[in-house]
Order: structure tokens, then sequence, then C-alpha cells
DNA sequence: CATGAATGAGCGTTCATTCAT
DNA sequence: AATGAATGAACGCTCATTCAT
């Protein structure tokens, strides 16, 4: 019986998961372990038995938020042929974990460098499906000609910025729930060239 | 004789601009309140003499902050007629605060509620600005036809988004001195109506 | 059969082993017991089957050390019959283990006072042949007139001031390999009655 | 008024007097900061406050003791012209300060660097006047012909040996008040040369 | 008004010990 | 008999805040 792996990666994972909960409430610097381990329900000392440190914690929860956006998108990216396809896949995969992606965001800057890591990581995956379909529209001129870069900062600026002001947008639950429908759609419209 | 008082002032505003000072180096969580005593040569307990708590100084802080740049947008708008005018004005004023401004944006959540709504201050006035130079575009038809605060919306992010990645975009100095031309021009490019 | 019993016994020897090794290196009190486990190659929990508490682990690693030294000495003694002999047996026994010995001899003010009382009992074993050899001398008018416990305390001092100090004296290294026969020769010189 | 100057040294003293008594009773490493605040009386951040960290508490203390120490052997070292003398006056020193200068022998090994060069310090001073003394009888033939370095080494280890077993020799009170004399007159025999 | 010494709750982390498996 | 996950008290240290001077 493997009783005892199974009660291992349990409380693991219920740690993992009371920290995402704290992080997404209070965000990474103004959560103490101490907190957490009171969310978990496990002794304070747990928490260093699974995560040898804070930082590694941190680190932990960050790389399964990275991992599951980037395999959302790539799951999603299969069947998206259009910018508005790859707009949606971009927000469909944030949305799920709004809270937590918008405090890693703000707090970057105070997070350990493999934490940037992942979040470059995320944006890359998107970026490349951005050219993709962006060269191609370009080409065709259905777009208009201005820097691709410029265009995906543009974009992602946005988003990061309805996120970071969720409080303002949607006081009481998702902005990307309210939004993403309106933005993919008013971004679309902005890169459109007038067939005038 | 109000020297008395004059000195209590001064000292008032040597702790301000002690606070400002370190804030803008290391952000507004980080810094403690030890060492904006330290920096504005005055004794730890000074600081909550004249703001009584940690708080209320970071709230004073971003006062003055938000003043000088309403200030100052409102100084230059006068001579503001077209939207590159607006653009420049806005970032101009921000460029003199870069590096307050941008922890300020980061730190946000975690700050008090009041100091949102400085922050909301300062976009007040720069979105009524908006609003006047794209209504007048609008109505002759040299702008796509998108809601203007989608437009305003778009801006700010994009901008906040080089702020709270100058490491990314600037590593040694100004983001702002950098890119605000490039981000102006291609910015009106992308509300432009093509005329073909 | 008694495979069952015979494994316990291998698993206990290879914990006081291994804890003997730590013990070493680190030092008593600067031991983890989890890092004896590791080092054993066994369980944490089963430091503490075998050994109670970490305190009557230490009083077993240094009773197996107590014993080993005096058998040695014991071994030894038989064929000693000069002052020189004696000298060199309780070096000889003691080098085998300097680096424990060294650390038992600094933390035992830590230390249980049991292991005190293994410390007195290596020390009586030599104290023993001292006082046969050295009543001999004294009988003889071969030796300086003074109290035997002195002269006693005088060696073993001599002996831990070079054990405790053996970062000085051979930083990479054993001090008694180095200085042995130094120590002897030089301790003999300092009893003998000048014959002028 | 200075009161609170005098305040302020007056609770540093209270600290520093309050490890110092600690460190005596327990040794360096067994003493938390904790205890030395509650035995001091006052707010376990107050020793922080005083004292930068730990180990810059325990530098000071060591520092305080070997200062101390080292003023009073060059004191009466103006006096001291025979062996008998510098012998007595090294013991008289060390006897002030017997607990803890004990446990500072024995807890060396895991104190700072500085910190054993605070014992350094005080076995140069006294190797400095060893050296003097014992060249000078050297020269007149009243002494053995031992290295000097040997002899400071046996006596040094002596002293130690006796104050590392305070326990053993003197259960309730001081090693030295005891055995001084008798060690300082049997050490002066073993050295002198037989004037038959 | 200004000082800065003192506070004490809080932090991240370690580790001997226990106990269900 | 052996495991190793879980515990919780203790550690060194930081910092916003208070208050006697």
């Amino acid at each position: 019986m493997k009783k005892r792996e199974q009660q291992r990666q349990q409380t693991r994972a219920t740690i993992l998961s009371a920290a995402e909960h704290i992080y997404a409430s209070n965000g990474f610097v103004q959560s103490s372990t101490q907190l957490i381990a009171k969310e978990a329900g496990v002794a304070h000392g747990t928490v260093f038995l699974h995560f040898q440190s804070q930082e590694k914690l941190i680190l932990a929860v960050i790389n399964v938020l990275g991992t599951d956006i980037t395999t959302r998108i790539h799951e999603s990216a299969k069947q998206s042929h259009s910018l508005a396809d790859v707009l949606r896949t971009h927000l469909t995969a944030i949305e799920i974990h709004e809270s937590i992606y918008s405090h890693l965001i703000m707090d970057m800057p105070q997070l350990p460098k493999e934490a940037q890591q992942t979040v470059i990581g995320i944006q890359s995956i998107i970026a490349h499906h951005f050219d993709q379909v962006l060269n191609q529209l370009k080409k065709e001129k259905q777009m208009k000609d201005l820097p691709i870069s410029f265009i995906f900062n543009t974009w992602i600026g946005l988003i990061h910025y309805y996120l970071t002001n969720c409080g303002l947008f949607a006081p009481h639950g998702s902005v990307l729930a309210i939004y993403k429908d309106e933005l993919i759609l008013n971004f679309l419209k902005l890169l459109e060239v007038d067939k005038s």
C-alpha cells in the first residue's frame, strides 16, 4: 500500500493549494509562511518539510501556475487560426488564474529571478502565436504596418492594466470574465485597416 | 515670530523629500521608516511626529506626487491642441517622477485604498484631455470609432507596461526618455484612419 | 533464527558508526540527528528507535570511544615499563580517535554528566599506570619530588591543549602524529632530575 | 542634562553584564539572546538595538573580558620580576573572570575568528612576559634547557585543564582560588634545576 | 518640537521528538 | 523493526510604533 506516499503528496498539495490561495488574496510579498500553514491546517514547520524555504514555495506555486497556463495556451492554440483566436486563447488561459496571475505581475520585481522566467515563458509562447498570425495579416495588408513587438506590448499592457486594476474595473469578481470579449473586439478594431 | 512653525514645516518637507527619494529607489513596501529618517537626517521618532503612521507618510508622498503630476499636466495642457500634444504632456509629466510613479503602480494593491484615489486623480485629468481631443477627432472622422475609454486604457496600459518592465526595456535609466517618442508615434498610427 | 536480532544490532551499529563519524567532523553540539540518520542511510526515526534520545546516542558513542581507548591502553600497558612507554601508550590510543576525542573534551560542559564519567574513566586508567611507574621512579630518586596528581594533570593538560588547538598546531591533519614524539621527549626532560 | 545618554549606556551595560553572566553560566553557544534579554530585564529587540547581532554581542563581551584581563596583566607585570610573579599575575587576572574565561576557551572553535584573536591577544602578552623572565633564567642556568614555547604551552595547558574541569576540581566555586598557589609552586619546582 | 531608546509582535527557519503506517 | 511525515517550541532578527526626556 502506498498510503504514506499518498498522504505526503496530499499534504504537499494542500500546502501548495493553500499558498496559491493566500498568494492570490494577499500577493506574494505580503503573505507569511505562518499564515499559509494555518490556511493549510498544518504545523508551521511542515511547510518547510515540503518546501525548503519560502522562496522555494513561491517558485513552486508560480511554476504550477506557469505550467498550467502555458499548457492551456498550447492546447487551445491548435485551433487558433485567426488573431481573435489567439487573443481569446490568451485571455481564457489567464482568466482561470486571474487573481494570482495579477499578483505575480505586480510583485515580480520583488520575486526571485526564476519567477520572472516563468512570466517570460508565458509571454514567449503567446508572443510566438502573435508573431505567426500577425505576419500573415501584414503580408495580406489586412493590418496596420506597425512593429509586431509594439502591438504585442500594447496588448499585454492593456491586459495587465485591467488585471492590476481589477479593484477598479471589477471590484467583486473576475475582470476578464466581464471584459474579455470587449477587449478582444476593440483590440481587433484597433489593428484593422479601413477598407474604404 | 513664526520661526517655530517655519522650522516645523521645514522638517516635514525634509522627511517628505527623503521618503520620496527612498520610495523611488526601493519601492513603498520594501522601505523602512528607519531608513527614511536616516536619509532625512532626523530622529526616527520625528517621522511619526509629522506623519502619524507609515501609512500616512506614504499617502502624503503619493499625494505630493499626484499634485505635482496633475499640475504639470494642467499647465502643459493649455497648449495641447492635438492628441500628440496630450500624449507628450502626459509622458513628460510622468517622466519627471518615473521611478516613484513606477513603484506606485506596482505596489498599489499593497497600499491603502486612498493611494488608489491619487492615481485615479492623475488619470482623471489626463482622461479629461483625452476626451476633449478624441471627441473632436471622432467628429472629424480622423480617428477609428472606438470607445474613448478603451483607447485611454490602452494608452495607460501601454505606458504602465513599459514602466513596470523598466528592467527589461531600460535596465540603467529612464524608460520614457528612451521610448517616449516611439510610443507616441506608434500609438498615433494605431488610432489613425487610413485615408485611401 | 536470530536473524531479526542480528539485523537490529547491525542497524544499531551502523547508526553508532555514522554518529561517531559525524561527531568527529562537526562536534557533538553542532551535529543534528537528521544528519546522522542520513549518514547512516536510515530513516530519521530509526535513530530514536535504537537510542531513545539524542542524549542517549551521544552517550553511547562516547561510551564506545571510552571503551576502545581504555582497552587499547590496557593492552599496550602490559609492555609499558618505563614512563616513556606509558606516555606513548596514552598518545597512541588517543591518536586513533583524535578528532572525536578532541570534540569530546571541548564540548564536555554542554554534554550530559554521564559523558564526564567516561572521560574520567579513560583518565583513571592512564592515571593508574602513571601512578605505578612514577612511584617507582620517585623511590629511585630519578624524578622530581612532586605530587603525582600534579604531574598527571600537567601531562593531560598539555595533551588537551594541543588537541583543542589543533587548528593552530596542525591545521590539516593530526596534531598527535606530528607532535607525539616531541611532547613525550620534552615532558620526560621536564621530570628528570639532573645528575650533576 | 545627559540623562538620555546615561540611560542608554546603562541599558547597554545591563545587557552586556547580563550576557556576561549568562555566558559564564551556560557558555556562549548554548545561550540565547532571548534568555539574555530576560536576564537583563529588557525586551528581546533591545538586545539588537545595542548590539546588531548575536555575534557582535558575543564579541563585545569577549572584548570587555580580553581588555580587562590584558590590562590587569599589564598593570601587575610592572612589579613582576620573577617567574613566580608572572605566573601569579596571569592566574590572578584570569581568576576574576574564571567561569566566562573557561567557557571562552572551550567554545572557541565555534566562535567567530575575532574571538580567537582576543584569546591569542591574552596569551601573547603573558607569553611575552614568560619569554623575558625565562630567557634570563636560562642564561643563568637556573632553569631546565627546554624550548620556551614548550614550557609556555605546558603552563597554559595545565591552567586550561583545571579551568575546563572546574566541575571536577572545584564543583562549587573557583578552581583558581583553591589551586592557584599550589599550581604555581609545583610548576616552579618542575622547571628548577637541582642544585645538588 | 524633536529625540532616539525601548518595545513586542512578527518574520523565516531549524530540529529533536513522536507516531501512524 | 523500520519508516518518514508531522509537530511545535525555539531560534536570531526586523521594524512600526510609543513615550520619557
